[in-house]
DNA sequence: AAACTGACTAATA
DNA sequence: CTATTAGCCAGTT
């Protein structure tokens, strides 16, 4: 069925899901291709109402600077980076990721 | 049902 | 580079 009126927030975990190993996307991209265009807060929030076992690699989101956006939860940005160095992404000296490096680029040969 | 709450981004100064 | 502004929507209380 065409139209199948799944919650704003499964749509954005359909797309995370898909984003392979070693890289990573950011809230807008995520945003765009879940097909919600200039709603890149609404994939944030999404992402904060996950639960473990979820299967959902929420650490491959990041935000448009590159880096790792603070949580409420303090001791959760280095977790989110360790999982990410454990992929191969390599932050620079600043905390940031170089998204030309390891950015997502869907339909992309790999 | 109204108010509150948030893991963002792009444009501008 | 930082600060500010405006746009954004849905799940919870």
């Amino acid at each position: 069925m065409s139209s199948v009126r799944e919650g704003t927030y499964a749509l954005i975990y359909g797309v995370v899901r898909r984003i392979p190993p070693g890289r990573v996307a950011t809230y807008g991209q995520v945003a765009r291709l879940a097909g919600l265009p200039g709603r890149a807060r609404q994939v944030g929030y999404a992402l904060h109402a996950l639960r473990e076992g979820d299967c959902v690699p929420w650490q491959r989101v990041i935000n448009a600077r590159g880096e790792v956006s603070a949580r409420a939860e303090p001791g959760m940005v280095e977790l989110q980076r360790q999982c990410l160095e454990a992929e191969g992404v390599v932050f620079d000296g600043r905390s940031r990721i170089d998204l030309d490096r390891y950015g997502w680029r869907p339909r992309s040969p790999r």
